[in-house]
DNA sequence: TTTTGGCACTCCGCCAAAGAGAGTGCCAAG
DNA sequence: CTTGGCACTCTCTTTGGCGGAGTGCCAAAA
């Protein structure tokens, strides 16, 4: 739908103020804020317009109006103008994401606490896609009999352990062997095609009955499909409750529950990754009902140029997006420069 | 200080329904629930001796009693009397406590889960103290040249990883030697009795000069002296939001912000868990600022009969005592058997 | 045709007053 | 020592009134 410029110009400041306030605004303001001269009379016409078309909306007869959904995505999609941020605000980002040792999980965490703290919402980051990360190392444990634990190191120092229940008897020598062999086959290559060529290989090793080499790849297997290794490190949700406008306390409590559940916070995630385009997602667009009011604003972050996961504030649907983008794209960015000098 | 037997009853009854209604509890009130045949009358003289020894408290004049911290205190310590749980709570949580892969982690955070959830509080459950848990393997992997990811395994399958920085050169194959010869040492032996070794032995490796023994030595110590290294799991902060009295916002985000912050609360727990009769934990008893209005009930596990860890039950101070003390102590208990199988 | 000032109207938010309710403290009688 | 009675206090809720903010519409001006 197409708006005429005063249109716009009406909308852009009501979303403005009502973002800064979280009060419905009145024509009178609007006329104040504008820089087109017009008369409060003149707004409220442009005003009823856009209430018509379901811009805006009115609490009751008499309140000023606020932005519906509808309107603030289109103020989200085509009006808004992102400024840059300040040198400082850079600064501060690239400062405090720098102080943190090697560990990627340090790193991650690190990540979302650093956002989550200037923009003063929750932040979430979602772990990398290990697909294209490289194999570097398995190690197998004989923790008892019948019981094994598997780790997988992956360049950068990504860290899989896994406990794996066997019904036959394995010595820890057998164990080495599988380590060596499993290593010497499959070190620096991308995870991803580990998993294809294991998948292949089982099949032909059951075909010329080497049970050494099957078992080895059966261990393999189990650790490199483990479900859901994908982490997501969720940071500053104490923020949400700093909020003075926190009317809705029925949406605070769902947002903390949805943090506290991570299978179903990965599986959003994960969506909202899978379809790229979507910078920013607001919960009753996706008819998330245990998100209704609440807004997600993300950015990919990059491991040698390929998108492997992302980083996202969370917080109510009235946030602050002018800062908001900026700081997350460009957390993103240094983000993905870091891991660039260690995959 | 001695109470009389009335004066018992009486605190008895203002304590629970206090935790039960959260309001001020007025004489007619007690003299209803009371078994002693007095009238409202004579519970207000009783009343005004326990607000003189500083058990009650008195919002404003002419509101009912609420108990003090003091009057709170006296109540758990000596007053409570704390029902069995009934064999269907009971196997509420063991049945949700098996039902859980055999990662350590996957253990314990599913146990801060359950409790949780069977309390409607947060839960948070402090790992194991690793000084009693065999080592098991050590394993150190190059990631690059410098760069050594060491990788400890301790009997039950935990897991340590830590990244260390070397500025000197060293090949895959020395790492191999060096791990081959520290689990040849050290496997099978408590992490602590290591500890001490290894401190020992850098001591006379150093006067010998054996330079391959002194790195290897070096590594593991880095390894095992890892810094708060010691877990802690935390479940179940959104149920505090539940709580339809939280009156109290600000007491609330202190309680948030606490359990974000990690370290911090490593701290506070590491205290409790030291002094060990303390069961019951108020925060303005400690003077702990930021948790002013909350309370801890906890109690310790075991491993092979040492106390290992900790697992407490974190919320407002109006909380039912009566049911959470015998849930936490059970949970305690089911724990501790689902370890011993594995230790 | 668009813009503007004016005006009547609506609805909220705040305040003060009033009354009900809950509870206390004290006293005198049992 | 216990109890009923009574005066008193304080809170909470309701009510009505009033000012303010904002709208919608209309007629006049541009």
């Amino acid at each position: 739908m197409e708006l005429s410029p005063r249109e716009i110009d009406v909308l852009t400041i009501i979303v403005e103020e009502y973002i800064a306030t979280a009060k419905p605004v009145g024509s009178r303001i609007v006329a104040k804020k504008s820089r087109s001269k017009l008369s409060a009379a003149s707004i409220r016409n442009t005003m009823a317009d856009l209430a018509d078309k379901e811009f805006l909306d009115q609490p009751h007869t008499s309140a000023g109006r606020v932005p519906t959904i509808k309107g603030l995505r289109y103020f989200l999609d085509t009006i808004i103008q992102i400024p840059p941020l300040s040198g400082h605000e850079m600064d501060a980002i690239s400062g405090h994401l720098g102080h943190v040792g090697s560990d990627p999980s340090d790193i991650f965490r690190n990540t979302s606490r650093v956002l989550s703290s200037i923009s003063q919402q929750a932040c979430l980051v979602l772990g990398p896609s290990q697909g294209h990360v490289q194999w570097k190392h398995i190690d197998f444990v004989l923790l008892t009999p019948g019981k094994i634990m598997s780790i997988l190191v992956l360049q950068g120092g990504i860290v899989q352990n896994k406990i794996i229940d066997v019904d036959m008897e394995i010595t820890s020598d057998d164990l080495i062997t599988y380590a060596n062999y499993l290593n010497s086959h499959f070190q620096g290559r991308p995870l991803h095609t580990v998993r294809e060529k294991i998948r292949a290989e089982m099949r032909a090793a059951k075909q010329v009955f080497d049970v050494l080499y099957q078992r080895a790849l059966d261990l393999a297997d189990k650790t490199c499909f483990a479900e859901a290794q994908r982490e997501i490190f969720v940071e500053g949700a104490s923020n949400l409750l700093t909020q003075p406008d926190f009317t809705d306390i029925e949406a605070m409590r769902d947002i903390f529950r949805l943090l506290e559940e991570r299978s179903r916070l990965l599986e959003l995630v994960d969506t909202i990754f899978d379809e790229h385009d979507s910078r920013i997602v607001i919960g009753q667009e996706k008819s998330w009902d245990d998100l209704e009011y609440c807004c997600l604003v993300s950015s990919p972050y990059t491991i040698s140029d390929q998108a492997a996961g992302m980083i996202s504030v969370i917080g109510p649907v009235r946030m602050n997006y002018a800062k908001i983008i900026p700081m997350v794209d460009f957390t993103a960015q240094v983000l993905s420069q870091m891991l660039q000098s260690r995959f």
